[in-house]
DNA sequence: AACCGTTTCAAACAAGTGTTTAAATGATCC
DNA sequence: GGATCATTTAAACACTTGTTTGAAACGGTT
């Protein structure tokens, strides 16, 4: 067996795991067994189990934080060129899109996203700094960006908003629609592609509010 | 020691705790110790430790539910007086408000909206429904009353936006103002009170956004 | 005061946890 | 081919978990 099979098999299984059942309720065995691993060969490889959510973290977040920044500056660059401030739907678009792109792209991205939407509201400061760590650089130039596309609004206010979209993200992307919402007096859930364009629309206008 | 004493005890020790570290991670000899109770009393009185944070959810959740529906209700009935359909902003306040006053109403009651922002996100099924159906009779009558007052937008869409507030305001309810966004980079959070009025008028405009 | 149901208590239980150990196996290079 | 490294393995470790037990203490009623 490769060297790295082994280690891709337990970041594989742990974030199935992880997504499924949250950090504290995954043992290592059930990580272990489900991939076809020596229980043992987790503190080999990744020095403990805290070691190994970071790992799993670690593994995707860097490169769909790195899709999301270029677009992020795409957006920004191109406005410089034609001298114009950037437009708060391009930069959200920037930000949103390669998150829901990403999230399509295979089950285990799937599963991800649930574990980061999951990990925002962890009472866990190791999990949620770990991802929070990570994720601020991006965060710190979609703000920017924001900053110059809604120049009304003051930066204190902008944040805020921020939050409340990174809330709803999180909600939304975590888990789908509701299932207590599949309820017969109430409409039945929107489907995958609405749910997001909604998402977007109903972001921006919330973005956009006066003070 | 009064026979009630001890229940309380428990339930405020086990609110506190819940939401401070998370179900999974907070134990019953935390509980108990830090209730000064016996370990045992716990499975006494509520019989096991699910059973305990369902006690937990309902003793704040069922009374936060009948004023929240009454103050829609008001506002619904007194729109039918005047013969005009409820507006928007009147039924999203008469959700948040109550659950912004009964938030600062008591530290216990700060606990477990965190507890309740979390319990949304919450892998855990058992965790998870048991907070929906108690709540899902209120969002019935907001989301009914929400059909009048914005007849332009579908049910379906309307239902999702609502989805939409109920992650926004889990996510700020539950933890404030982010800890990272605490960044000399970036401008100082908002006040609890200017942050709860943002909420409000972020939640709205995304509600009414057009389709 | 004697009784009775309720509540508390210390102790033990079985099961599961993350982690460590030391031997066995595998692969790689000289 | 033998030596040296990295990896895998089964077993054990020390510890925590939720739950149960049976006796003790309590509080009210007759």
């Amino acid at each position: 067996m490769a060297q790295s099979d082994t280690k891709t098999r337990i970041l594989d299984s742990a974030e199935h795991l992880f997504a499924q059942n949250g950090f504290h309720s995954t043992s290592l065995r059930t990580i272990t067994s489900r991939a076809k691993v020596n229980l043992a060969s987790v503190n080999y490889h990744f020095g403990s189990k805290d070691a190994l959510l970071l790992a799993v973290i670690e593994r995707r977040l860097l490169p769909l934080n790195q899709i999301r920044g270029s677009k992020i500056n795409d957006v920004l660059s191109s406005a410089r060129e034609s001298q114009k401030p950037p437009t708060a739907e391009a930069l959200l678009k920037a930000f949103i899109e390669p998150t829901l792109e990403f999230r399509n792209s295979s089950a285990g991205a799937r599963d991800f996203i649930s574990l980061i939407g999951r990990s925002l509201s962890e009472p866990d400061k190791t999990v949620r700094d770990c991802f929070l760590n990570l994720a601020l650089p991006t965060f710190q130039i979609l703000f920017k960006g924001l900053c110059e596309a809604l120049p009304q609004l003051s930066p204190a206010i902008l944040l805020a908003r921020l939050q409340f979209i990174m809330g709803t993200m999180s909600h939304v992307m975590c888990m789908g629609t509701l299932s207590a919402f599949n309820n017969p007096v109430l409409p039945p859930p929107l489907d995958q592609k609405t749910l997001m364009e909604q998402l977007l629309k109903y972001s921006l206008a919330g973005l956009e509010a006066p003070e």
